[in-house]
DNA sequence: CGTTAGCCTGTAACGCGTTACATGTTTGCC
DNA sequence: GGCAAACATGTAACGCGTTACAGGCTAACG
């Protein structure tokens, strides 16, 4: 119970009738040492619960061994599986992870950056919004770091996104090959580089297709507004055969719109989200989606850093790096419906 | 982009024509510095974008004002409410979050701990099973800690948790409220501290009823083994009143179960949950459940270390500080239906 | 048996902030 | 003008690991 001072390195050394230095050497299996002083320094160490101060070794050989993580919000189901990715390929690699959430303001992104130096060798950056680029990118020119979802414009920076726009794409042409021809995006919010990327993807698909008739309605990536945007649509007695939105959440507030005008989905209008939030699959009926890959997103990036910190680096090669994502078909598409039609008889 | 080594204190004191104790005097408003060098080395530093090493600090200072977050796994909504609430706190008060996960076996425990030694001033640590309650009572001997969730006979420890009993309880009171009668509790996995709490909870609400008929089915907090032990109970000719799940998860296996077996909820049966997973509001119809206040428990426990570590105090005071758990009555219950039959006809 | 190579271990410098103490400069008062 | 007090600033030690270099011992070889 009393608190006694934990041990140095030189208690160690005294204790065990050694160096220091062969202290150091034996918990690093940095030289030969006799294996008999080599047992002797562990038994002492073990003893005593020495473990060497990481502040102190992060001072001798200039590296913590830490990666520092800047998050725009610690919110939510993206946070956790990113962190989740990253802190399990950390402590693969013998690497803690120091977290922190800065909002949007440069102001907090610079004092986050400042309070963490010397205690990370690098950063992994979630890009929130176009506002924080440029802070970001002062952060990379200083230190080895890795921008993730930063968009497809970023410059000569290393970084790591998804791919919205392959992702908004095949789930256009699933609806399209479903028969689906009069559909309604629901957008996400405006400067959001995701949402814009799924945004421009729907469009596109759709320009490629003569009778596809695409609807944009405004959505903030919000179950309430995209149920009242949903609802006054069907109120003015429109019926699109399907409802893209650009996340599931938004998803979510459309079927309870179209369940509340008294039609069935996917029967009279399909419904499709985006994200795959473990929920989805649990919804009646469950949602066709796309999967973002988070974990692999918070995997990858820590992966690229630590290769970088390995190797010395003083920078992450510039590179790009874009992971797929995948459509996930359930039934709320109408896919199933369809495939039993096909199957069926007429 | 040609990275020029970060600058040390010897630089700036060297570039602003003073010495490095004015530097640091400047940095830590720790002593009277006439505003003109005040300005001056104000200015160098911006220049510079100079920040001590925080590594150095903390070896001369012996202090990180850093705090070590210890948990069993980094998955799901738990882990992500709880960061959130003690990096917000942490921040407020000038700390940062190293987190990591070790499962439950001491050794790696251990690890984790040893490796963070001079990186944080104390730790937060959850427990995840009895198992590894002897390791972390060992921490919590050396380092200012403070243990989460660890049950209600903690010894001499400094202990935060949620009151499952009363929730659970509160639960139990709430379906035999609404006339539930005959109850099925779906428990938790054995060695699971808060499983055992909710169950030790709802058997003595319904001891204290003579009509009250409570049948336990295991379970393990997963949706699939929830959904055939159920589906299983209906199949043998079955019906209770109401189904009580251990958490969110299982009630939404008993869900499905209850509706593939042509039954309605609440109608035929009731069925809830505890956690107030945010999915549970998007379900239909919306589970009644149990909300655990998780936020407030990462902000609580946060709090405590940083006030001790702020007192300069070596260990947090070892009192047991339990958060209330809050009933949420959504439709699932029956309780809506209730209300109408009471304020309506007959 | 002497010399050299090789191995183990110790000494000491280093990294980079903080801070106790010393030094030099004003300022104020008689 | 002289002296003390107050103040600003500098010097140097310290914390605690790592590691370059040096030194002592053993072993091998001629």
């Amino acid at each position: 119970m009393s608190i006694r001072p934990t041990p140095t390195i030189r208690d160690v050394a005294k204790a065990a009738g050694v160096s220091i230095a062969t202290v150091s050497r034996v918990l690093n299996d940095a030289a030969r040492v006799t294996e008999d002083t080599r047992d002797r320094v562990r038994s002492v160490v073990d003893r005593m619960g020495y473990a060497p101060h990481g502040g102190t070794r992060a001072v001798a050989v200039r590296r913590t061994r830490t990666l520092g993580v800047l998050l725009p919000e610690l919110y939510g189901e993206f946070f956790s599986e990113f962190i989740r990715g990253i802190d399990e390929t950390a402590k693969k690699h013998g690497f803690l992870t120091l977290v922190t959430s800065a909002r949007r303001e440069a102001q907090e992104i610079s004092a986050a950056v400042s309070n963490m130096r010397g205690r990370v060798d690098g950063f992994l950056a979630v890009s929130p919004s176009v506002a924080a680029r440029a802070t970001l990118a002062e952060v990379a020119e200083r230190y080895p770091t890795v921008l993730v979802g930063a968009g497809s414009d970023v410059g000569a920076f290393a970084a790591l996104s998804v791919n919205n726009f392959q992702g908004a794409a095949s789930m256009m042409k699933h609806l399209l090959s479903l028969g689906h021809r009069r559909i309604v995006f629901l957008r996400g919010p405006a400067g959001q580089v995701d949402a814009s990327e799924r945004l421009h993807a729907a469009r596109e698909v759709a320009n490629w297709y003569d009778d596809c008739e695409l609807t944009e309605l405004a959505g903030e990536f919000r179950m309430d507004t995209a149920y009242d945007v949903v609802t006054q649509l069907l109120q003015s007695g429109v019926r699109p055969d399907a409802i893209f939105a650009a996340n599931d959440t938004m998803a979510i507030g459309a079927m309870s719109a179209v369940r509340d005008a008294d039609l069935r989905v996917p029967d009279d209008i399909a419904v499709t989200g985006f994200d795959d939030t473990p929920m989805t699959r649990y919804l009646s009926p469950p949602l066709t989606t796309v999967r973002m890959p988070i974990y692999a997103l918070g995997e990858r990036a820590a992966l690229r850093l630590i290769e970088t910190l390995r190797g010395g680096g003083t920078a992450v090669p510039a590179t790009h790096e874009i992971l797929p994502a995948q459509l996930v078909i359930r039934s709320s598409c109408g896919a199933a419906r369809k495939m039993m039609e096909a199957g069926g008889a007429s």
